[in-house]
DNA sequence: TTGAAAGCGTTACCAG
DNA sequence: CTGGTAACGCTTTCAA
């Protein structure tokens, strides 16, 4: 059989309830019954019942961290940090208190997403963290709004980190650490410009995305008031891989031989971009820029000479896992713009072709 | 307040048993009835208490995937899998028998491990998956199999996943899936070998782990076999990470300048190894050949002419999933071994130099 | 096919 | 500082 508070309890010659104080140390207990009970709990191998104990306190000490593909090292970055802040806490002892926080992975599927969120509901979730692009498809929105209401009136924690406030949804999210991806996309866009760049390719990532949208409006801004005007077939959408960044730059290659950029929604997609590219025996950034967005730790291999945003994920995540554990939100409705660095990682001079 | 089951079964007119039974479909109710208490639950927007569920049944729906490093894609395609064939199963009705698939961070940190073990025993959980190389040290393994051994008990189906087997811990296992790294060494310095490299360096991964350990293995012993007689300095260890590659690189090119190929333990690391080759001037696969292991989607663009041995990740955590789920274990004591396919990727003929 | 009631293992309040 | 004891919300026999 499972051995249970009250084996303990018998074997310390204490009540159930001592035991229970001495396990969540939140509660003063004397020193020599502590030291009775723990080396019960030792000697019988004991192990609190989780879900007892959430029933009993109506807590849960689950926090749950929603990510849209966990094989993209954006999301991995994010979520690690955000598992450090929140596991890296407390004592390794035998007592009740320990967080386990535990990511999710949505694989960008709303219906997914909406359904961890009911999982998580049912767990009593002490905080839930949802990271990166949302969609914007107003029926989902509408659904996950609701869903985080209910979550944060049952006492949930909500924060979102790498994504946008929700649309009046202020009071059900404790804190929004948002990424400010229309400036990054500015910046890229910027800088190709200076450098004399005219005719620019754009990768865009899936629609109906906050991402995809905010960093493009950024880009078209940014050519805008260079006096560019926006010529939609220099940009394709596609989801954000490799393989979409690989098909997209071939396609407007062939539309616009004359391109001496392409920028990427991000650096996955860049990748994919640079392969088509180098497949049509175009050098980088002798022939053709290349940008992308995130900085992942392998792009700097993958392209020397690529050109990206650096978005701080580590700080984010660690902040967003520490928001989860209570810490104070920031002021200003709880929003805080986290912006990207800008890396040039060579020269991009306009190529004269 | 909270609304529970009884207010679903005093709306519906039922009682709480009955509400139970037809959230839980695991028992006959008649079809009108149901119908009354599935409008009733939607009506008071009724989600179950999981920690009450499991407290009563005993079970939990919680099932924990353990991975060393979740920025690296490696763990995250074996993770997304098993997480999608746990998922992606049960209907997305408000009833129960919902798994709730989630991953765990040990950042490659064996208290960590054991920490995430111990959470998860607390919640009972369905099932923990195991991926990835294990620690060596043996006071480790020992602690590790007796939480295992207590996590079987208790009911969780244990799955290993790219790990290898556990010494002698057959029982408390339920199946292994074990990546055959011997294998891969040795087929990656096989080929070299055929390709008439004979001054090969080695970037190991972390001591103590059994990936770094049978990967070195295999290598050493195609070597031994073609007659080349170990030399400790071209074997240098280090973390799994892309800057130990490089750095491993920069000193084993210094001890051996005639060096014309370099073995990294995994391709991150052979993305540092790429890094520090190039600094030197070199180019691959002319000057140097690289090669890796693990065949990470993005190898391929950081680096045309790796040469590397794919692992089945995706299948092998779909595999460890549905294991979990309840899948019947492979025979020969629950153990498989899974084979990789050497890539490569371009001539990698030894050079001249 | 449905209902009644006895737990499941902890927590937390109220006494002492 | 410690003990007794109602909850906590659901599952599951056992009867009907």
């Amino acid at each position: 059989m499972t051995t249970t508070l009250a084996d303990v309890a018998a074997r310390a010659r204490v009540s159930p309830a001592t035991v229970s104080r001495v396990l969540n140390g939140n509660y003063p207990v004397a020193a020599s019954t502590r030291e009775r009970v723990l080396r019960a709990v030792d000697e019988l191998d004991y192990v609190l019942n989780a879900t007892a104990s959430s029933l009993a306190a109506a807590t849960s000490d689950l926090v749950g961290i929603l990510v849209n593909d966990i094989a993209d090292p954006f999301f991995g970055i994010m979520a690690g940090a955000a598992q450090s802040a929140i596991g890296g806490q407390e004592g390794t002892g035998r007592g009740g208190g320990e967080k386990l926080a535990v990511v999710c992975n949505t694989g960008g599927s709303p219906e997914r997403e909406l359904t961890y969120l009911t999982l998580l509901q049912r767990q009593r979730a002490a905080a839930v963290v949802l990271t990166g692009g949302a969609v914007e498809d107003p029926e989902h929105v509408a659904a996950v709004s609701a869903k985080l209401a209910k979550l944060s009136d049952a006492g949930t924690r909500v924060v979102l980190c790498g994504r946008p406030p929700m649309e009046g949804g202020g009071s059900a999210v404790l804190a929004t650490l948002s990424f400010d991806n229309r400036g990054g996309g500015r910046q890229l866009a910027q800088h190709l410009l200076e450098l004399g760049h005219r005719r620019i390719g754009y990768v865009a990532g899936p629609e109906e995305r906050t991402t995809t949208r905010h960093r493009l409006e950024g880009h078209l801004k940014a050519l805008d008031a260079a006096g560019i005007k926006d010529d939609p077939r220099l940009v394709l959408h596609g989801p954000y891989d490799r393989r979409s960044g690989y098909e997209a730059t071939r396609e407007l290659l062939d539309r616009e031989p004359g391109l001496t950029a392409v920028v990427a929604a991000n650096d996955t997609v860049a990748l994919g971009a640079c392969a088509a590219v180098r497949e049509r025996g175009l050098r980088i950034p002798e022939d053709i820029s290349v940008a992308g967005f995130d900085d992942l730790p392998f792009s700097v291999d993958a392209v020397p000479a690529l050109t990206t945003v650096r978005l701080p994920l580590y700080e984010a995540g660690a902040w967003a896992g520490r928001l989860a554990m209570g810490a104070e939100a920031p002021p200003e409705g709880g929003v805080a713009v986290v912006r990207g660095e800008l890396m040039a990682r060579a020269s991009t001079a306009a190529p004269g072709r």
